[in-house]
RNA sequence: GCCGGUGUGUCGGAAUUGGCAGACGAGGCAGACUCAAAAUCUGUUGGUGGCAACACCGUAUGGGUUCAAGUCCCAUCACCGGCACCA
């Protein structure tokens, strides 16, 4: 008698020999993959069944990787800094640097609990100096190279955060983090420009293997689009106006124009007459909160009593202000055609401004105009020479037509803007800069990097714009590197971002002294083959990565320019709301959570891996229930009850079973490959009932088996391992080799097909694989000789190897 | 508003990309084992009608293309996600 599973004794004794033994080693010949999961925050609460499913997804891929003949790198570490920690040391008076450690230990045991291959030499952590020194690092060459630059402007604020946020972490209007309502605050910044890689971070997501719907969003947050600058001079004033368009075509229907109320000539634009209330506008504007200004649907505005003249036709158009106009996109001023654009076509009739129709559809301008015509096709009218035209060919031409004419300039621009990048925070690199009153803003020199994170007493933000080490008289007050006469520590800190964005080149080399990653290893192992994580990090974490990989290409570090070739994002794992039985994310406050330790106390490793992927879907949400795992589970129990009770039996191999040998080794392979994995366990569960009925009577042979073992063992590492070992398999199964196929061994002789009549199944025949398509026909119609009694056959259809059709009436 | 995605039994989900809809699992029902329960095993399980063989209906809704549609086309509805005055 077969003993039965037990997931203690196996996953205990295999995780000891992996210690002892590990499977993953460099030899020298292997060629490398890099298979990297999105390093978590390690927040105090531990992880939940969600956080492991991308683990889970990421070592099947790894040890599939490994299994194929791969040098592994498949590295873990910790995005440490950040709010959170600070807020625990706010509350609790713990300094950040110990919670951290000690989350980062409870995590750390939490994530063995996977099995995951991870190699823990390669481990990194951005709160350790050793760490962030590179990050500052990469500060000062960005400083250098006039990328990293200083800038009093308003920027978003988070008044509960009490720091400045990047335009990324806004969303809705809201903190990213903690909801609160984003406002306005004037702070002299720490930019990054991020901008002047717009082009390069647009036309190279052609080069990754990304989901679509990834790069969409980078496209769509980058935002290029393609127009002119047009000039319009200002009539009585020595001042020419910029407008940016990307529908040039339209010129000739430009009735008025508008600035933002921050626009540098808005002010000066104002007539005795409208200057009072051309000020209070200007002075309302930059009170709004930016909810405030998207919420306003309804337009507002304020005419400044100047005019601008068209320089086509030189029409005088009414110069307004609006804040509807952003004053940080194109030049902050437009030119209003309100016939063709629906924003404008609101403030016109809202001002009561005329409305010329130039594009008609069918060449008749319409009465009474209720809505504008947005469409670019159609005729040009009411457009002096350009009459008659095709307004979809102006579109094209018209921005080097203006450019000829010397009215202005064909151009681009994108919606992405430079990255904000200090934060007036504590738990954060300090950005190595030293303000000196003759020398200005001073990089600190490389070979006194770090500038190590003080000790404060007060962590509280500070709320002021300030962060909290400007409170540290003897840290914030030093010497100039450059002159040596008193001078003071920038006192920001930098985003969380910073030590995310590069810490995929730093584990191939983590504890090197001299360089941010060793230019050889840097060239062996990068970059990323398979980057594995959530999709929440679609324009933030990736977009900034790429980013700092591309800088740092162009200053010679690393010879690649984009970080990750493919990219995966699992879905999420839900709990059920308990009252609305709906799919909500896990959360404490909901008490949906569902512990990964328990699971693995109660069903095994092994078992808990299967569910993950088994779930559903692994692209896709999906909601845990806790009965699904006693599903693979017994599953688990049956395969093993199968391998040994047939280890007993000993069966031949018959060429039926190495048929089906190759056919689940077919099956299974090409799920993987296409990243099905819930059908791939699904794909096990059925081929291990076939086996389970085989060793009723003939039994399965142990080469047959241990195929069987191999395709399992990255997804049940122990399971795999143990009955590799008592099928007498050599070494580990990881060393093994991954099973192949044979594409002549999974088709059959004889098939077994539907026959239809008007294409409903009325039987089935079984035919050689090869029969002539006359020979087939044949059988189906004998087949359903009684049916076809009396009907008038008016057509044969065979699908070779697939379906028999008859139709008749 | 614009862009993208999804919609299949009681539930999670399959369906080689136009070829037997509901694989696999969960749950249910029935049975075996048991004093009993759990565990395990066996059978059954989309709906309606029928003793039955079988027939009809069925992949959000309405239409279409096709010998054949969950899959393709058109329209509509619902939910989810992204962007949101970017000129």
């Amino acid at each position: 008698m077969a003993t039965s599973y037990n997931h203690r004794l196996i996953e205990g004794k295999w995780r000891e020999k992996w210690e002892k033994d590990p499977v993953n080693v460099e030899d020298g010949k292997k060629p490398k993959y890099y298979c990297l999961d999105m390093f978590p925050y390690p927040s105090g609460n531990g992880l939940h069944v969600g956080h492991w499913r991308g683990y889970v997804i990421s070592d099947v891929w790894s040890r599939y990787k490994m299994m194929q003949g791969y040098y592994l790198i498949h590295p873990m570490g910790w995005d440490a800094f950040g709010l959170p920690a600070e807020n625990y040391a706010i509350q609790h008076g713990i300094h950040p640097s110990i919670s951290t450690a000690e989350n980062v230990a409870n995590i750390k045991k939490q994530i063995n609990e996977i099995a995951a291959i991870y190699d823990w030499d390669r481990e990194v952590n951005t709160t350790d100096p050793n760490y962030y020194k590179w990050t500052q690092w990469i500060f000062v060459k960005m400083f250098n190279e006039g990328l990293a630059y200083e800038k009093e402007m308003p920027i978003n604020w988070c008044p509960s955060c009490k720091t400045g946020l990047a335009n990324e972490e806004v969303v809705d209007g809201k903190c990213e983090r903690c909801h609160s309502e984003v406002t306005k605050k004037n702070l002299r910044q720490w930019m990054l420009k991020i901008t002047a890689y717009a082009e390069r971070l647009l036309s190279d997501l052609d080069k990754l293997d990304w989901p679509e719907k990834v790069k969409k969003m980078q496209t769509d947050w980058i935002g290029k689009s393609y127009g002119a600058e047009v000039d319009f001079k200002v009539d009585g004033m020595d001042e020419t106006i910029t407008v940016y368009t990307t529908r040039p075509d339209t010129l000739y229907g430009a009735t008025f124009m508008v600035l933002a109320p921050e626009h540098a000539l808005a002010a000066k634009l104002a007539t005795d007459e409208t200057r009072a209330a051309v000020e209070k506008y200007i002075y309302d504007a930059s009170m709004k909160s930016n909810v405030d200004r998207m919420q306003d649907k309804e337009k507002t505005g304020v005419f400044t009593g100047s005019y601008a003249i068209n320089p086509l036709n030189g029409a005088k158009t009414p110069i307004w202000l609006s804040d509807y106009v952003l004053a940080d996109y194109g030049t902050g001023a437009i030119m209003c055609v309100p016939a063709h654009d629906d924003r404008d076509f609101a403030f016109a009739k809202k001002f009561d401004l005329p409305i010329i129709q130039v594009i008609a559809e069918d060449g008749k301008e319409i009465e009474n105009m209720e809505e504008a015509y947005t469409d670019a096709r159609g005729t040009m009218i009411n457009s002096g020479e350009w009459n008659g035209r095709e307004s979809a060919d102006l579109k094209r031409e018209a921005p080097k037509m203006i450019e000829k004419l010397g009215y202005g300039k064909k151009t681009v621009n994108y919606k992405l803007r430079d990255w904000v990048f200090s934060r007036q925070r504590y738990w954060g690199e300090p950005i190595p800069i030293i303000h000196c009153p003759d020398c200005g803003a001073v990089a600190v020199p490389e070979d006194q990097l770090p500038v190590l994170l003080p000790d404060v007493e007060k962590y509280e933000p500070t709320g002021t714009g300030e962060s909290p080490l400007a409170a540290i008289d003897s840290w914030v007050n030093t010497t100039c590197p450059k002159c040596g006469k008193p001078a003071k520590r920038e006192t920001n800190t930098m985003p969380q971002w910073a030590g995310s964005s590069w810490y995929f080149l730093r584990y191939v080399d983590n504890k090197n002294d001299k360089a941010l990653v060793d230019k050889e290893k840097a060239h062996k192992y990068l970059p990323v083959d398979m980057y594995i994580g959530g999709v929440e990090h679609a324009v933030l974490h990736l977009l900034y990565s790429r980013f700092y990989t591309k800088f740092l290409y162009d200053i010679g570090v690393v010879d690649f320019d984009e970080p990750f070739k493919k990219l995966f994002n699992q879905g999420m794992i839900c709990g059920r709301d308990r009252e609305t039985g709906a799919a909500t994310k896990m959360s404490k406050s909901l008490g949906n959570i569902v512990s990964p330790d328990d699971m693995v106390r109660d069903y095994g490793c092994d078992a808990l891996r299967l569910y993950e992927l088994f779930i559903g879907p692994p692209e896709l949400d999906s909601i845990w229930d806790d009965r699904g795992i006693d599903g693979v589970y017994r599953f688990l129990a049956r395969f093993y009850t199968m391998v040994m009770n047939n280890i007993e039996k000993n069966a031949e191999e018959t060429d039926e079973l190495v048929k089906l040998r190759h056919k689940l080794t077919h099956v299974i392979t090409t799920r993987l490959e296409s990243f099905s994995l819930n059908t791939v366990i699904s794909g096990f569960m059925e081929y291990n009932n076939k086996f389970v009925e085989l060793t009723k009577t003939t039994g399965v042979d142990k080469e047959t088996l241990k195929t069987m073992v191999r395709l399992i063992a990255p997804f049940a590492p122990h399971v795999g391992e143990e009955l590799w070992e008592c099928l007498g398999g050599d070494g580990s199964v990881f060393a093994a080799g991954w099973p192949e196929y044979d594409e002549n061994m999974i088709s059959d002789n004889v098939i077994t097909i539907p026959v239809q009549i008007n294409g409903k199944t009325k039987a089935t025949i079984d035919i050689a694989a090869d029969e002539a398509k006359d020979d087939v026909l044949a059988k189906g119609k004998e087949a359903l000789a009684d049916k076809l009694n009396g009907l008038n056959i008016i057509k044969e259809i065979y699908v070779p190897g697939k379906i028999v059709n008859i139709v008749a009436k």
